[in-house]
This record gives structure tokens, C-alpha cells and sequence, in this order.
DNA sequence: GGACGTGGGAGAGCAATGACCAACAGATCA
DNA sequence: TGATCTGTTGGTCATTGCTCTCCCACGTCC
């Protein structure tokens, strides 16, 4: 494999021609006129000396780095980050990109995620991933102007820069369908209590679907807290009550369910028998490992960081303009994963509105 | 801040000087005599063009390139990975070097991991951390002994190249002490069944500490399964069978010690009042969010992260010979996070070993 | 014997660094 | 008092590894 140690002029000595010709060969240029006796030659001594070329070297004189720079915020604190630079590295290495990776938090100032873009910028990076840790909008460094980038999970305000989001009322729509379909007809949500947008979408997303489904929408029905574990118990405590309990519930989150999971434990709830739960987010930790295994709805992060990295690559070599995108954002699927959290409502005639048989429970 | 169109050229004219007075000045070399007048005009200068160094150019002239490769199997399956890195990223960048990603896979060929080390030494990185995503002995590549190269959480069978990993030992002793310091005396373990450093030193840990306090070791007390919650739900149900069963358990990582809730909630025993749980790893998702919030063993890979990468500019830049770490890895130590899985046995003198009252649980 | 085709090399960058040199002042010296 | 010395200040130029635009040498053909 690669030697540090020998540089292009070492092949060209040991082939027996000048450099120039070694660059040739070893890049294919169209227009270089190199026997098929030396190309060979070349080849032969570029492999035995183990030559890799210098892509510093390369980049300097190309004015290329090959480079992409990755801002992220807090690399750490969700499993989510890791996927989406799982999706950016793989497709950038297949293009023969590589990635320069800045951590920043959500905290900092306007001046330090500048000087974050600044970093990167000395690199001469080809171009910049920039990904929040969850949906929003935001205001992006000024200098991120300075060449092609794309933002993951996150929109820009003053929509000049191109950006990749989940399709949150997609995603949320076929949460709720999955119940409807099941059968249910009294539906309940637990949202979070955060001004983010998918706050509004999912409950837009609810509110939507259980309309097209003709089912009344009723505000007791929607209970809020801090999206976290004990929110979504808190939460799930107010909205199973005896008196007006849904058969079914949408949650915001894998986590706030699995605050509901303990609240309908302790209510003496067996799901999804007497209840039905969804969740948002498919993580892995906590849907897969559940019980019963949560039916939720699964975030594109790897796609997400796929179709970023694609299309700014695209737009570095020219073959893609990203101002065409940049007026809204690229919005891609978010899945349903289905497991074992639905079951058809325990009393009532699962004919009247159900599209399709549910899955579990064929009649009580 | 960078504009990526100036480079030093553009500063000395601006500035009325030479290139290499820039240079001098900006860099503040030691032996460049420069009056204090010029040094301000130059300064003055690269401030107001928003002049940053072409690192590239300054790499390929001083053959130091300030980049440091991170090669991670499976950045994303695990949320641990994301500690490592942020760890590294953070001392990295506080030492003015940046991190280079490549993802690579457990499984990957021998000539695809000395693929990712050839891609990084193309880059003219100046050292390379090679991160698993669980501790283990492993083969580097050979081509990962050209430069100063760090294991992070594994260790080289040839112990030619330094490493970091976890202090299991330690780690586990203190959760077995917790649980002989809350007065137990009849003490289970929930073990993995892989052939993994753990799975044996964690063992070892149990019964080395069950002996160091004098209490027996009872071989039907340790069960085994698969390290997730699944294999923890049916190694539990086996280990809390009433006619045997321990007052506490030591569970080999959070997942099992879900799987054991769930087993031990079907059993009908409350925690920590019938059983008391002690885990390792401290998945945060999972040890804050369970309830009773789990007491753990947090693994240190920020810490890890940081060590390494610490050590490994200390190499790059001369300070310290990685070579003495070589033969034996340093070990950093495995902090116990006290939450409310652990109290007193229910029929048993408390006051003979507690050191500290259980903090659990004031409400119901 | 000029045009053309073929095979390959020379040399100028790319943006920085750093060893060494130059110019100029005032000081020193014979 | 002119020549040399010396300290200060700053510039010259080669160099890093590679790419790429010419350009040259040599045949051949008509």
C-alpha cells in the first residue's frame, strides 16, 4: 500500500521517464500520448514502490481539496448525529471525497460558528455539511456563503442555503393512519411542549388525518410535555384517565412512549390489548427493546446525510445548482416501522371504518 | 473572518511589504527581525482582507499537516462511538489539528482496513486513532506502523501500537461493592455470552469482589445470554426464580439490566425494595430513563477520546515516545453513576455493611 | 522539405516557509 | 575623515509534490 516516503519523482526515476508522463499515466488524461510500453511501465513502478500521490500536493496545485467539511452539533449527545455522518462518509468516500468533521453546540455564538465555517475554510474544504440535532430553523454563519454547502435536519431562515429535512407530516400521517386503519376511532396524542416546528407538524399531521378519516378531533385528547421519558409519563397519566381514555395514542417521540408504556403499567394497561401506542424517531434502543417492541416512525438521518453530501458534491463539480433548492428545502420520507404496539380497539365493531384487517386480535 | 480569494501575496501588498515579512510576522518566528511599525501594517492588513493561511500550501512546505485520522468501525450503531469522537474532536481542535473521518466496519477485510490507513496516509495526516466499538484485542493494519497511531477502547495483539481501553476491572468491582455496601450478601450476575474481554473481567471482577468481602460465590448465581435486552428478560427469569434467588444483581451492560426489569416486574418484585440492579455502560437512554433510574458503570470514551488524542499530538509533535505505552495499555477508570436501582435487602440487618443510605424513591 | 502525427519532456505555477543575503544607518577605527 | 564594522530591517530565492500548458524531437508522407 501506500509509502509516504516516495513521491511521483521516485516513480519516474524507477520507470525511466519524466514526471510528467508518470502524472499522465497515472491520471489517464485524455489528451497525453504515452505508449502502451510505458504506460505499463509506469503502472509497474508506481505499484512496486507503493506511490500514492500526495492529495495535498494535488489539491494545491488543482485547487481542489477533495475535502468536505462537517459541522455538527453535539456529535455526542444523540445516536441521531452519528447516522447522518454515517450517510455523509459513505457517500463522500465513494466519490473519492473525504470528511473533515468540526463539532459545535447548539449554544455557541454566532461568532465561534463562524469561525467554525473559518476552520474549515483555511482547510480549503470543497464544500460544508451543516447539521443540527434535531429539526429547526436557523440562522447560518454569514461566511458559509463562501462556497457550495448544504444543511442537514435544519432550514435556513433567509433560505439561501440549500437544506434537507425529514417529512415530518408525511411521517406523522401514516403514524396516525396505522392507528385508524387498526380500527380506532378515539385517538389521543402526547406532544411536546418545545416550539420546534415538528411540535406543529405532527400535531398538524394528527389533526389532518383523523380529519380525511372523518373522526372528530378533541383538544382533551392532546396532552403536552417536555419530550422526555418522564414527560410523556406525566403526560400519558392526564390523558389515560378512566372516563375519557383513547384506545389509542400518538406520541411525539420513542421517548415520551416510553414514559406512557410505565403510565399504562401502572394504570394496569396491557398493550396493546386496552391500548395502542406510536411512536416518532425509531430509536433503536428504545423501540426495539421495549415491550411490547414500539411501532414508531423512523427519522432519515442516513438518508439525510446521503442526499446532502450527494448533491453538494454534485454542485462542487458542477453538475448541480443548489440555489435551485435553496428556496425549499428537499424533504425525504420518514418510514413507519412496525412492530408490535397496535392492535385493533377491544370494543368495538372493527367493520366500520377499517381499511384493512389489523394484524393482531381477530375478534374478542 | 477567511476569505478564501486572499492569500499572502495579496496581504503584502496591502501592506507594503514582502511575502516573507507576512510570514514572519504572522507567524511570529523567532529569529525574523521585523520593526514594530511593519508588524503592525501587516497585521492591520491580514485583519482587514480577512487573510487565513492556506493550510494546504503551509502542510505541503512544512510537511506537517495539523490532521489528525479518526478510523471508527461503525460510527453509528452505537451512541459510544459519538463520545469517542467528541473527545477527540474537542482536544484536537484545542491543539490547533483537526480530525479526518472514515468509517469502517468490524467486518471489513484486512485489505479494506489497510485501504482506510492508505486513504489517510495519501492525506498526509500526521497520526492516525483507530477506535472499536467495543473494547477487544485486534490485528492493525500493517501500514498503520508508518506513523504515531493511538488505539482507542482496543488493543493490539502485537503490541506494537499504544492503546486506551476502559478499566473493566475497576469498573465492575465497584458495582459489586455497592451492592456488598447496601448490605447484600446473595448477589447474582447477568452475563454475556460472547468471548470478549468483558465477558471474562467482569467475572472475574464478581468474584474477586464477592471474595474480598468475604461472601461466597455460588456458580447457579451466574447467568448467561445474549448481551441485549432479550438475552438480560431470559437470564433473569432463570436467576430470580424464588427458591434461589439473589437480592441483588450485577448485570453485564444496560441492556440486559432492561430485559431483567421486565423479567423481574413479571415476577412481581419490585426494585429496588425485592432486587436491587447495578448495570455498566451507562447508555443514557436507557439507565436515566428506566424506572427506577438504573445505577451504573459509566465507560469513559470521552475521556478515552481525549487521552488518546492528547497523547498522540504529544507523539506527532515530539513530547513523549508512544512506544513506551506499547506493551501495556492504559487504562482509564470506570466512574460508578449512582441512581435508584440499589437499596438495603429487605430481610436483613441493615446496619451491618449499608455505608450510605439508598437515595430512592420519596413518592410512590 | 514543409506538413503532420506520435511520443514524451521542460518549466511555470499553486501558496506558503525558511535559510541566507542586502541595504542602510550609525558607530568605530587607524 | 574615509573605510570598515555592526546591528537593524527586510527581501531573494529555492523548495514542497504535483498538474498542465506548451514545446520539442523524430519519423513519415507526398
Amino acid at each position: 500500500m501506500t509509502n509516504r516516503s516516495v513521491g511521483i519523482k521516485d516513480v519516474a526515476a524507477a520507470a525511466g521517464v519524466s514526471v510528467t508522463t508518470v502524472s499522465h499515466v497515472l491520471n489517464d488524461v485524455a489528451y497525453a500520448r504515452v505508449g502502451a510500453g510505458t504506460r505499463e511501465r509506469v503502472h509497474e513502478a508506481a505499484q512496486r514502490l507503493g506511490y500514492g500521490p500526495n492529495r495535498l500536493a494535488q489539491a494545491l496545485r488543482t485547487q481542489r481539496s477533495g475535502m468536505i467539511g462537517f459541522i455538527s452539533e453535539e456529535i455526542a449527545t444523540t445516536p441521531h448525529a452519528g447516522r447522518i455522518i454515517l450517510g455523509a462518509e459513505e457517500t463522500a468516500r465513494a466519490r473519492g471525497y473525504n470528511i473533515m468533521i468540526i463539532n459545535s453546540t447548539s449554544t455557541s455564538s454566532q461568532d465561534s460558528r463562524e469561525s467554525d465555517v473559518a476552520d474549515l475554510l483555511d482547510r480549503q474544504v470543497d464544500g460544508i455539511l451543516y447539521a443540527t440535532m434535531y429539526h429547526r430553523k436557523l440562522e447560518v454563519p454569514k461566511n458559509l456563503a463562501a462556497l457550495p454547502a448544504v444543511l442537514v435536519d435544519s432550514e435556513d431562515i433567509s433560505q439561501t442555503v440549500s437544506s434537507v429535512i425529514p417529512d415530518e407530516l408525511g411521517g406523522a400521517r401514516s403514524a396516525v393512519r396505522t392507528l385508524i386503519d387498526a380500527g380506532h376511532t378515539r385517538i389521543g396524542m402526547l406532544n411536546n411542549t418545545d416550539d420546534v416546528p415538528a411540535t406543529h407538524s405532527r400535531l398538524k399531521a394528527f389533526k389532518d388525518t383523523l380529519a380525511d378519516a372523518g373522526l372528530p378531533f378533541h383538544q382533551e385528547l392532546v396532552q403536552s410535555e417536555h419530550s422526555e421519558v418522564p414527560g410523556g409519563y406525566q403526560a400519558a397519566l392526564r390523558l389515560l384517565k378512566p372516563q375519557s381514555r383513547p384506545t389509542a395514542v400518538f406520541c411525539y417521540n420513542d421517548r415520551m412512549a416510553m414514559g406512557a408504556y410505565r403510565a399504562a403499567a401502572e394504570l394496569g394497561l396491557k398493550i396493546p390489548e386496552d391500548v395502542s401506542f406510536v411512536g416518532f424517531d425509531n430509536q433503536q434502543l428504545i423501540a426495539e427493546n421495549l415491550y411490547p417492541a414500539l411501532t414508531t416512525v423512523a427519522l432519515p438521518h442516513y438518508e439525510m446525510g446521503a442526499w446532502a453530501t450527494e448533491n453538494l458534491i454534485d454542485a462542487i463539480e458542477g453538475k448541480a445548482d443548489l440555489q435551485l433548492f435553496a428556496a425549499h428545502p428537499t424533504v425525504l420520507p420518514c418510514p413507519l416501522v412496525l412492530r408490535d404496539s397496535v392492535a385493533a380497539p377491544k370494543h368495538e365493531d372493527p367493520s366500520s371504518r377499517a381499511t384493512r384487517d389489523s394484524p393482531t386480535h381477530a375478534n374478542t
